[in-house]
DNA sequence: ACGAAATTGGACTAAAATAGTCCTAATTGA
DNA sequence: TCAATTAGGACTATTTTAGTCCAATTTCGT
């Protein structure tokens, strides 16, 4: 099905999560109060994504992590990277291309023309567009029919 | 690191050799000859491709499978639905959207834009796209350093 | 100096998905 | 009837993924 493994989509609540604190540093314990994961998962991931450099980190009391750079900044190609390691939908198409295969095999180039695809679409996505906009949809709604808008009353 | 399964890979082999085939029938031992892959691996890819509809078979002596259609007009969006799904790179993005994390997930529709242009790219290569074009590469070598080309004298 | 609160690193187990094999029926042609 | 072949599915083994936990290190506050 192409999917994402499970842990890279907590990686990215969690980078959607730091995002949302502005710079200021967050514990293991607060991110995962605030996305509602188990804390040793973030704690494994928060480690994972600190070693990449993507979030900082700051030991000892009081210390947590924040992000190194603007949600604007950070692409998902990134995050994915990151997360799961490069983009490759199969073995021939890694960077270190190495598929004994190969000389026999008659699929070509082409699934690494789909990955070189694939790859830039998620280049142009930043993590700041993974941000849920809770207003878009309300927005939409008011306009092609306000009277069915389930908002409009409020609670 | 999303890639696809190993048995993908080996189906769109599969698929590839039976596009060199002409309408012809392929026994599944024809086609495990043909593409060096193991016969039991080739026998249940070539039946979940049969059930799909993407090749058709022959049953008794003599039977075998071929596609049902040209290779122009299979996309690579059609294959991966068949071996492994439809695409859908989160559980969040699957046509049956049923998340139960939604209410509270920050990550919003970001996915599924990312879903959906992978799936359109998909959509836009064809199996017959993706047989590999012996002479492709040999040309560009040509060009750029004719004495360097290692086939330019036979084997 | 001490202790509490954190990160770091990695080992370890459990669970799930994937791959691969094999067996038994049903079908067809000679 | 026999041999070749697909159909369906059960089954096992392997690999990957998820998840937990422990011991060490760093830093702040008192
Ligand atoms: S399977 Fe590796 S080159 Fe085709
Ligand atoms: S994880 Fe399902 S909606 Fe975000």
């Amino acid at each position: 099905m192409l999917r994402i493994s499970r842990l890279t989509d907590y990686g990215t609540m969690i980078l959607v999560h730091l995002a949302g604190q502005d710079a200021g540093l967050c514990s293991a314990s607060d991110v995962a109060a605030g996305t509602h994961l188990a804390l040793p998962t973030v704690q494994k991931l928060l480690k994972t994504l600190a070693k990449s450099g993507l979030v900082g980190s700051v030991r000892g009391a009081d210390g947590g992590y924040r992000l190194t750079r603007a949600p604007e900044e950070i692409t998902a190609a990134e995050i994915l990277n990151v997360l799961e390691g490069p983009v490759a939908i199969t073995e021939c198409s890694t960077e270190t291309h190495q598929c004994e295969l190969e000389p026999l095999c008659q699929v070509g180039s082409a699934w690494q023309k789909i990955n070189r695809a694939i790859r830039s679409v998620m280049e142009d996505i930043r993590l700041s567009d993974l941000r849920r906009p809770p207003t878009e949809f309300v927005l939409k709604d008011l306009r092609q029919s306000p009277v069915a808008n389930p908002y409009s009353h409020g609670s």
